[in-house]
DNA sequence: TCAAGAAATCAACACTTGTTTGTTATCCTA
DNA sequence: TAGGATAACAAACAAGTGTTGATTTCTTGA
């Protein structure tokens, strides 16, 4: 019958505890790795109640993983805001746009591809990418299977990935444009593309 | 002065302790992810003493860990027997026993990559990979900077990985042949490389 | 404004986790 | 093969985990 509010979320008693754990993890965070923080600190130091904790998330891996998914849907409205056709005109303005999305985020984004050991981000930043191009990836690309355009895919998703990854760990100091020149002649030319062999 | 032998790794009650312990886990990990497996569970169904457990291992996550070491090993070892050139004669030949290498540990390295949420599997694969290309990387192909060799290798690793990954994920029906063959042409000559833009 | 209804709290539960201590059993080598 | 070394064991520990039920406090719509 009804349904008024989901179950609540926007209470502000939901707000307030969540904010408070939220701050209480991100400060943790920085001391040590996910693993090695306990429910009890977490909730101690955000001055909740350990089993109000409980009530919102599983585990501590859960909370990351919800934190995680913020800044997931966000990347998520920018790759769906161009046009479906949009890789007509070039790979080049969208990967600066994710270059320079990930230079806003990279603080957040490095904290958890570094300490953290979890390969869900890594899965899901693939995932997300691997669905968007695939919708017109058959249009631009002739292929002889669909098994050999769906490898094609995993090897350039992932070698992104690989690539953004080594960028954030190098401390982002190459400009988002730089990277999606490179990513671009990778993607398109290969190894061979980019220099020539001695 | 003497070291005699490490710590007493060759004792047989170390073997057969181990033994038990590795039988036990891979049954588990045939009904259960790595983070539902308890150190209780794990030393009844291997019937050792659970305090013995903790003499070798850290936790559960360093135990899975050194399983993997094991068959890095071997990879390092497959990847380390060609000679310091040997990719002057091609990417082929290496690719192939590569994937070959990986469809005899298919059930192993799927258990891994599937379910486990260690991105460690992953980074170690990686690295190996990267440390051993980067030697004769150089020589191969004229980069314009240190920089852009690092970030070009970041993606083709990434990018091989992805695809192996991929490659786990459904089944390995496959042949190391027909990955080989996609891969150096992913490698070599990129996405336009492989078939022409419509 | 006030009375559901929902969230947060408190307290207690059976459980797992690492760790330690003292004892027993097994190994391997001199 | 006897004996010192050491691994495995049993038992107990403080601390963390995930869950539950009873109670208090807050929020919001009528």
């Amino acid at each position: 019958m009804e349904a008024k509010q989901g179950s609540g979320r926007d209470d502000r008693r939901v707000r307030r505890t969540k904010q408070m754990l939220r701050s209480a993890l991100l400060e943790l965070l920085r001391e040590k790795s996910v693993d090695q923080i306990t429910v009890t600190e977490l909730t101690q130091k955000a001055d909740v109640n350990r089993g109000t904790f409980y009530g919102h998330y599983k585990d501590i891996y859960d909370m990351v993983e919800q934190m995680e998914n913020e800044m997931f849907q966000e990347f998520s409205d920018l790759l769906h805001a161009y046009p479906a056709d949009a890789l007509r005109h070039g790979l080049r303005p969208i990967l600066q746009d994710v270059f320079a999305f990930l230079q806003r985020y990279g603080d957040v984004a490095a904290a958890l591809l570094e300490r953290d050991r979890d390969t869900r981000f890594l899965e899901k930043l693939k995932g997300m990418v691997a669905e968007r191009v695939s919708l017109e990836w058959g249009r631009l690309y002739q292929f002889s299977t669909p098994k050999e355009q769906a490898f094609c895919l995993s090897f350039l998703v992932g070698g992104a990935v690989g690539l953004i990854q080594s960028w954030l760990e190098g401390g982002r100091k190459e400009s988002p444009e730089e990277l999606a020149a490179l990513s671009e002649a990778m993607i398109l030319r290969g190894i061979e593309g980019l220099n020539q062999p001695r």
